[in-house]
DNA sequence: GCTTGTACTTGAAACGCATCAAAGGGGCCG
DNA sequence: CGGCCCCTTTGATGCGTTTCAAGTACAAGC
């Protein structure tokens, strides 16, 4: 149980400590059998490198921190898995840590990470990243996904108001009269979301539109609540068109508006915002827009990646991803845009599902309800 | 940019450098001038502690580390999100890392966590982790979850095997004469619900099963794949109930079904395993067995307190979570077992959703197909 | 004035490893 | 046989902290 280290092997194996630390690091200068020796008494002993010390010794190590909002958010984890594939690629390891929606607990994994000597770190904010502009001087890497920075930093955002623009032109091309858009606006990604509406709508003053907060978790049972309260309005005041700012507050909604006797999309169309892969799976389709995580997540390591390798940290650099048209706000002055790609939205077939979590651009899925 | 350390942090302050860390981990101890004047010069200077320096000093931290095969599973979700909140409870921190399916990531992340000083590590690993007995004499404690060992060592294992009984005779009940299990069969957990669902029709001679793999991914599009394949037998030949291994199988199950205008449930029933929310959130919800991530995580925790407390990590010691009934295998002998709690399985109603991803108990939902 | 005690503060010693200048050991050529 | 060069191995040095025995300053008690 006592750990063993270094020494022991070395002296278990009978050559130095330098020799045992190069076969670790660079097996190819040692002579094929003195590794093989060293590799055994490693096994035999069971040695397990100490990273605190091989990090204070050696510097960064080759591996990111990713600090998401949430788990169990569907959007959040392709992020992390557009970030690992990429990662692994460059050959990094990526941790993880869970913010739990909680700002304190953001900022301390943030330190931490910066702490651990992380060759860089990311973060999904909850909130806009300029509450702290200390840690955009931190001396290590950082790349904010998924949201605009005002503050000067690295950021790939993903055009969250052409999102809810697509959704407006959808329902507008459906004769929508009426939308109400369901879930907790103040949400910064989801704020702008509801911004693409409005905007989109504005050359359509006759629609009516009304937005309501879902409360904080955005679940299902709260899609449903609301959705028995659009039920219970009398005739001429519902919606005929309902956008849920998440996939799971739709699917709420449509259980409530059938329990009611409401026939969707008869009635009242329904769409949802996400893109989850079990929302259009199913034998009625969910309508949804995808943004596209699993790319934020990859091109946020390779902001990361940029930086590391050009060690030049203080050019401003921005991405955009997954955005339908431009948009331009007072934090993305063209001087600030040093690069921005533009993924083209596309339509997804029924059956060939898994593409929704494993493409490259914002998608929408056609679906029922609708 | 040139990081600052705690000897730069002592000389601007004009104290010494032991008094910088003592503010750091034993402000009790300093005047409160004098810690007030550091903590400025902290904040002024944008220290940030080494933490690979801290550990390396200082023995372990206070953090857990845990491996999950994938992160877009929601079951390994619940498993982290309770992992977390019961480590936080403690005053630990939680990194996840994603094995994204693969032996040898899981081994190199979980070599890393160990290597990094963590006062404990957890795995869900996707095969039966005596792969390597090494890792059992690790100097760190060390939990698998969701999985039996019969190698020494602690998990907290859910009863995979229940599940699968719990789902076999809900089929019996229906009436079902021809059962077709549908997913990659050759995954640990999956193997145990076919296997429970076995034992349960063993009683049953005349019942028909029959298992098809759905590849590696276990995605919708694999499920309607199967489906289309079911809905084109001869129907004397098809089956009359449906199990999906997976809640995204079952649901890519009854498009293709339906697709091909066999109707569910009055042709086939189909039921899920998993408990995904969304499944049985929409209007027509999918019946499914949630096995408890979440109390697994928790447990996972407690058990790596128990041994950081006790210093004793000699005993063996399972928890199995979720049970229905006790399953006795040749891993779990009256003597490995120092505690078992057995949680009831329960009934959801439609509309409280959320509960699903935070109870403790194994859930079994009832929905429509079925 | 001297002793004892209290309340802080100091700084040297480790923590386990990567690094790198230097040393060792052949082989080859002149 | 000496001189060179190349390949391999050595071990002292330092990475940024924590820890802890030793030190300092000051007050109270005699």
């Amino acid at each position: 149980m006592a750990k063993v280290k270094i020494s022991d092997v070395a002296r278990e194996a009978g050559v130095s400590l330098g020799t045992v630390s190069n076969a670790l690091n660079h097996p190819e200068k040692l002579r094929p059998e003195t590794l093989k020796l060293i590799n055994e008494t490693i096994n035999r002993l069971g040695y397990l490198p100490n990273q605190s010390a091989r990090q204070l010794a050696g510097g960064a190590t080759k591996s990111f921190g990713l600090v998401l909002p949430r788990l169990d958010h569907g959007f959040s984890l392709q992020i992390a898995s557009g970030a690992h594939n990429e990662a692994r690629k460059h050959g990094y390891d990526l941790l993880i840590a869970n913010a739990d929606n909680d700002d304190i607990l953001q900022d301390h994994y943030l330190r931490y990470f910066m702490g651990t000597q992380m060759s860089g770190v990311m973060v999904q904010p909850m909130a806009s990243p300029d509450w702290h502009p200390a840690m955009t001087k931190m001396p290590v890497p950082i790349v904010h996904l998924d949201i605009h920075c005002s503050a000067p930093g690295y950021y790939v955002a993903t055009d969250n108001e052409a999102q809810g623009r697509i959704i407006a032109e959808l329902a507008i091309a459906r004769g929508a009269r009426h939308i109400t858009v369901v879930g907790r606006a103040a949400f910064m990604q989801l704020t702008l979301r509801v911004l693409g509406i409005h905007k989109a709508l504005a050359l359509h003053p006759d629609i009516k539109i009304e937005v309501i907060d879902a409360g904080e978790w955005n679940t299902a049972a709260d899609g449903y609540s609301i959705g028995a309260q659009i039920a219970g309005r009398p005739a001429d005041e519902r919606p005929d068109f309902v956008v849920g700012l998440t996939d799971v507050l739709a699917s709420g909604v449509i259980s409530a508006l059938v329990d009611k006797g409401i026939s969707v999309p008869e009635q009242v169309r329904v769409a949802g915002c996400d893109g989850n892969p079990l929302a259009w799976s199913g034998s009625v389709p969910l309508t949804t827009v995808a943004p596209p995580g699993y790319e934020i997540g990859r091109k946020g390591v390779q902001l990361l990646m940029e930086q590391i390798e050009n060690k030049v940290p203080t050019k401003t650099k921005h991405i955009h991803v997954g955005s339908a048209a431009r948009t331009v706000t007072a934090a993305t002055t063209a001087e600030d845009i040093n690069r921005q790609e533009l993924v083209r939205p596309f339509l997804l077939e029924r059956a060939s599902t898994q593409a929704s979590s494993q493409t490259d651009a914002t998608a929408i899925n056609l679906g029922a309800y609708l």
